[in-house]
Formats: structure tokens, sequence, C-alpha cells
DNA sequence: TGGTATTGGTTCATTATTTGAACCATTGGT
DNA sequence: ACCAATGGTTCAAATAATGAACCAATACCA
């Protein structure tokens, strides 16, 4: 019995159209009708009367040849609309450039979208030849990731759980799958605020990382430092971490939110 | 017999699902339940079930305090994975750029979505102390704008019915609402290739503006400059045009668009 | 303080909708 | 010329959406 990633049990319609958008990814940014109804494990007629009710609403679009379907403008409309109500994005690109510029790194964003992790904005520094590059929209891993792994740190049990009971796929040889060695690390990065993870998620890639929080003191996604690990040293660590300290505070605060009490560093800030 | 403005009748159950979203706007960033059920004319227990669903997907979610609705942060990922496979607003922002900075006046792209015609990115000159603000995400009107008319000009017949046949709000005093003088206008725009509008949408600006193109030659959008009207010389709206040209051509093109083949303008351009 | 109206949320029988197997018409490959 | 895909469509059977009434909790107002 071949069961879907998005288990269409018990979903409601809407629900169950919604999730085809799941399908759409940077790798896969058009979608044939077949192939979708292979990858979602529902009837072709059924996944064909989806897109057209989405794409009516113009939320997905058919490609002028008119055979595969892609994502529609109105996602940008409503994009903008939640910017305006909440200006996440536009607060954090002003904290990466920061970040990228006195770190001379690459700096970036993740949030977090139910069970995943999605980079949602980054910042290159132009100050070395060489730099970590990012894409926006990628889906990263919470367990390979020092954005995951401070997230994972500060987040609800019960979230922290769901994740780690969860089949942990290795991204390169380095990438820790052992779930009582991540809880072990967990209790590391509680203590300082700051995940690290040397070639977890690609290889040659030091990150830094410390969560932002929401209104109720839990992380809505963490800001990090992408550095090639053949140019990290402990001053450049420091130097991250309390730059990092104050950028994700100061995001924190600028979107409403708290930092949980017995998190200190984001206090003791210059 | 009231009926509602998302024409509910022989929708499915995603698409009126979806058309909830458009009750959001700038103005009304947050909706509770009550207020929805009622501008939709929907059940209150389906609204109920449609935005949980939605929140489910993370399309919409709840305020803190648990009561109303706003969009969610799943639109902001699928806004970047549209970005990407269409990349409309990067491209655009670039010319955005250089029209403002070359006429020292604002700048501004809006795009077709269904019948609305919505503003999705702009760029200021800091040449002058005043200048035209804007708005994202704001819905403008076909007849009253500059970038209205300059696409319905170009449109196809039928849309252009349907826009003219609905009625026409004035929005000041100088707003032309007479259908056939609006059509006599369109006449001159498509000769040309621009459209202007002198206090038709907000008084005391005068704006210039020319299509985007689709791949089917059909307009998407509409690139233009809003000028204070007290500002506004012989000179400038041929400088307008001018850079409106190039850069309008130039985002048709990169965006994998066509010119239609009676608008001359478009390969002149130096 | 007490009473009223409104809020978000829930229930359950009725009803209208979605669903899926089979079916076209076209396209693309060999 | 064939075969295997594709996007799209149909119609009876089955399932899911619907809406009036109903809670509990909060906001309001006198």
């Amino acid at each position: 019995m071949t069961r879907t990633a998005a288990d269409e049990g018990s979903m409601g319609t809407v629900s169950k159209a919604l999730s085809l958008l799941n399908y759409f990814s940077r790798q896969r940014p058009e979608i044939g009708l077949s192939d979708l109804a292979r990858m979602s494990g529902m009837n072709k007629a059924t996944v064909y009367r989806h897109m057209s009710e989405m794409a009516a609403q113009g939320i997905v679009e058919q490609t002028q040849t008119g055979k595969s379907y892609r994502l529609g403008a109105e996602v940008l409309r409503l994009a903008a609309l939640r910017e305006a109500a909440v200006p996440l994005l536009e607060v954090a690109r002003a904290q990466l450039k920061h970040l990228s510029d006195e770190t001379g790194e690459t700096a970036h964003l993740s949030i977090i979208q139910g069970l995943k992790l999605n980079a949602l904005a980054h910042h290159y520094s132009t100050r070395h030849g060489t730099r970590v590059t990012m894409e926006d929209a990628e889906v990263l891993s919470f367990h390979g990731t020092a954005s995951g792994l401070s997230i994972l740190a500060f987040a609800a049990p019960a979230f922290r759980d769901q994740v780690l009971t969860a089949p942990l796929t290795a991204h390169t040889a380095h990438t820790e799958t052992n779930p009582d060695r991540i809880r072990e690390r967990l209790s590391d990065i509680r203590a300082t605020g700051f995940a690290q993870s040397v070639g977890g998620f690609e290889a040659d890639v030091h990150s830094i990382a410390t969560p932002v929080f929401g209104p109720d003191a839990l992380p809505i996604g963490a800001l990090a430092v992408a550095v090639p690990v053949s140019r990290m040293t402990d001053d450049m660590i420091a130097l991250c971490q309390n730059r990092l300290a104050t950028c994700a505070s100061d995001l924190t605060r600028r979107i409403g939110g708290f930092a949980p009490a017995d998190l200190t560093f984001l206090e003791q800030t210059t």
C-alpha cells in the first residue's frame, strides 16, 4: 500500500487541493497534470479539478504551452499583503545585510512552516571571492542545519519529538542522524543560544545560527551565518555569535516576539 | 436578495475557500470569523472550516489573541517559488530603479490579476523633496489609472468589454467614468503606446504608463511613472515616454513576452 | 453589578458535492 | 504507422460540505 507524502486521509477538500502546492519546488517549478496526480496519489480527475479551481483564483497558472502548471501571480499579491501585515522579510533583509556586511560572509533567514524549514531570504558579502551560496524557498532539514538545530533546541518538546522521531536523512557524510546524540547537542545549544553545523547539510560549510522568536517565546525561524570551513576561525565564531545575538534579538523584538526567559545572551548585548 | 462580491454560485469548494482570501487587503489585514462570514455571505460554520483548513496549510494564520485571521507565512514561500519560476519582480525592480533614477520620479509596476489590477512594486527617486507615494498590493482601477488604461487599450476585446461594462467608480472629480469616452481614449493610446492620467485616481498626480506584455502578446501589467502635476512639463512627458518604452520592452522581453505586432515604438528604441 | 449582545467554535441530519474508472482527442516518440 | 504517453471529460456512486441551532466565553453598557 503506497502512502503519499501528504497523508491524504481525513483532510478536507480544501486542504487536499492546497497540499498540491507542496509539490512545487525550486527543483520542480512546473508540474504536469499526470505527474502531479502520480506524486500526490490522487485521481487525475481530482487533481485536474483542484488545479482548475486554483487556476481560476490565480493561485496557479498554466504554462503557455497549455500543459504544465506552475504557481500563479496571485501568490505575489498575497505575499505583499502578508508583508504589509507582518513585515518579517522587510525587517529581516535589513538585518541580513548588517550581518553579512559585518561578518563578510553569507547570512540567511529561515522560518518554520509546518514541519518544514524554509530558507526565505539571504544576503551575500562581497568581501571574499568565495562564499556560501543560497537559494531562497529551499527546504532545509532541522537536524542537519545549524538553523534547524537552534530552532529545535528552543522549540516546544512536542514539536521537537515530532521532528526527531521521523526518519532523519543524511545529507552529507557528516550529517548526524542519531536522535539521541542530536538531543545531547540541543542541550548545549540551549545553554549558549547558538547552534553550529560543520558540513552537516552541505560539505565545506560551517554555519552558526540562533533562533528568532515569535510572540509566544517559541522559535519561528533562525538567523544564520554560513562560512566556508576553510575560512572559519575561533575569532570568526566569536564575531558571528556576537552579531547574530544582536541581529536576532532585534529581529525578534521588531516582529513583536519575545525571547524565552532562560535565554540570557539577548539582554547582555551592547 | 443580497448577492456578495464573490459570486458564490457554481464555484467549487476550493474556489469558495480561496475567495475568502480576497477580503484581506492593505486596509483590512486581519479579519475575524463573524466579519468574514458577513462579508462573504457564507455560513459562519463554512467560513470556519475553510479558514481552519487554510490555516492548517499555512496559507492563513490566527492572531496571537486567537481571534482574527490573517495571511500566513506559507504565502511567502509560495511567492519566493513563483519568483524563482517567473522572476517578474526581480527583473521589474531593476527596471523600476532605472525608471525612477532617470526620471527623478516615482515608478511603479502593476499587473493584472483576474479582473483586478494590483500594484506590485514601486521605486522612489530622491531627486525631489516631494514625490508621489505608492503602496504595494494596492488595488487599482482600470479606467481611472494610466496603467489600467494602457492595459485596456491592448487587452483582448472581451476583457475590455468586461471591465468597461461593469460600474465605473469615480475616484476623484477628474475620473472619467463614461465607457464610450474611455473607448475613444483607448484608440489614441493604441496609436502612441502610452496612456496618461491626470488626477484620475489621485488628485495632483500625472501618470504615464505603457503595457508589459506576456507570451501571447496580451498585456500582463503596466509600467508607469507618477509625477506631481506641478512638476509635469512637455519635456518630462517626452522623457517618461522614452524611458518607459525601453524599460517596458526590456521587461517584456526578459519575462518571455512579446509585444503585439502593431505596436511599433518598441523596436525603434535606441 | 447584572444583563445583553457578540464573539469564536461545535454539532448533526440533510443535501449537494466530490470522487474515480473509464473514456476521448492530441501529442510525441520510434 | 504504431504505441504510449499526455491533458481533459463524463456520469453514477459515495463521500464530503453545508447551515440552523447551540455552546461557552468575552466585550459591552447601564
